[in-house]
DNA sequence: CAGAAATTCACCCCCTCGGGTGATGCGGAT
DNA sequence: ATCCGCATCACCCGAGGGGGTGAATTTCTG
């Protein structure tokens, strides 16, 4: 049986390579570590692993919680927050993405390990007999289907917190271009500002 | 002999806890626990420590860096940081201010009280024939000399990274009032931003 | 009391950001 | 050829931040 693959999300190359090491000393296999937000989506898509360590605190852009949720919708693998935040609020954004535990800076190997652990095989219990998994793709297609690959292409940036001209200048097009892009989405999504935006997707992403 | 003070500046509280554990346990006193930049100075003016162990990452406003230049600015007391960081950047800004030493999270026990120790160790050898103590109020005096109550006020609230509108709510005054007297500060330390004017500050502070 | 210093404020300029309107060009489907 | 979807962009507007000019008021001080 091959060790089970588990991606890193953490913007601290310290702690990052900490949980790697206790990983590898424990027959887990770490598939990547991602120090971003972006990072993290794409090795998720790129190199699904079988369960993830989420900092919280990641770019000030999306946070682990973000990236949660977007497991969840595309995903179903287990994760783990890896924290020291006591902040109520972001505890109760945490609690409602259903993580498969905390783990609380500054932690051991053995905790992180018996954490780890007891989310990936808690989750095994609740697969059995649950739904079926649902591909980003068919999340896409069905509830934001009028979109264009293009809007779509600014959605993303917009979730991970980008201005207008900062997305101008990632997709190589002029900002008046960004914001028209932004313009028809809000028609199609029948919302008005970025905020509402966000509050739709998490809406439509969260079945 | 009484036991040493030290204050802990540390925004996460399960950290501070977790620090303010292990001194108590190791004949030290916490004389308080800041949880922003404010806290901060209001603890270092209010009941001077005999140490400080300073977290990086406080408020966006202020860091733990800018703390440690206040520190040697008005009190010369020994610091460490507390961080995950491994910015270079950072940790060049952080070189500058001369700690007392660096305590890397995750970290234990063992690891916290020795670096302590060589830190306040360490000063006490430095402070042996060096200058003498320089107060607050002296550097303002000399200095500052040009520079109004309200104008000091002012410049708090910009060494804080507020913004004007900011700083007028603070001090009840309307916004262009808040202009005015940064325009006089910009005058009399001839400078025009108020990046020019942190900057300066910095050069004053650190001798 | 007179003058200087300190405090307060009103405008003005320029910039960026977010959002809205209208227009252009290009390609595919009918 | 026409129409529609898509992508592109130019302006316009209002809000808000930073900085500059000029001026009024209070307060301290010689």
């Amino acid at each position: 049986m091959s060790k089970l693959k588990v991606l890193i999300v953490e913007d601290e190359p310290v702690i990052a390579e900490n949980v790697s090491l206790y990983l590898d000393n424990n027959d887990f296999e770490v598939s990547g570590i991602a120090y971003d937000s972006h990072e993290a989506i794409e090795q998720l898509n790129a190199n699904t692993p079988d369960a993830v360590i989420l900092d919280i605190n990641l770019d000030s852009e999306k946070d682990g919680i973000d990236i949660a949720t977007y497991i969840n919708a595309a995903y179903q693998i287990p994760f783990l927050f890896l924290t020291s935040y006591s902040d109520k609020a972001t505890l109760d954004r945490a609690k409602e993405v259903k993580p498969g535990g905390y783990i609380v800076k500054p932690f051991n190997e053995r905790t992180l390990l018996a954490s780890l652990q007891i989310a990936i095989s808690n989750h095994a219990a609740e697969q059995k007999g649950s739904m079926p998994p649902i591909s980003m793709d068919k999340i896409n297609r069905h509830l934001l289907s009028p979109l264009t690959q293009r809007e779509f292409e600014i959605i993303g940036f917009i979730c991970e917190g980008h201005t207008n001209t900062q997305i101008a200048e990632k997709v190589f097009v002029s900002v008046n271009t960004v914001k028209t892009h932004l313009k028809n989405i809000y028609l199609k999504l029948d919302v008005s500002t970025r905020l509402a935006l966000l509050k739709k997707l998490r809406e439509l992403m969260i079945r």
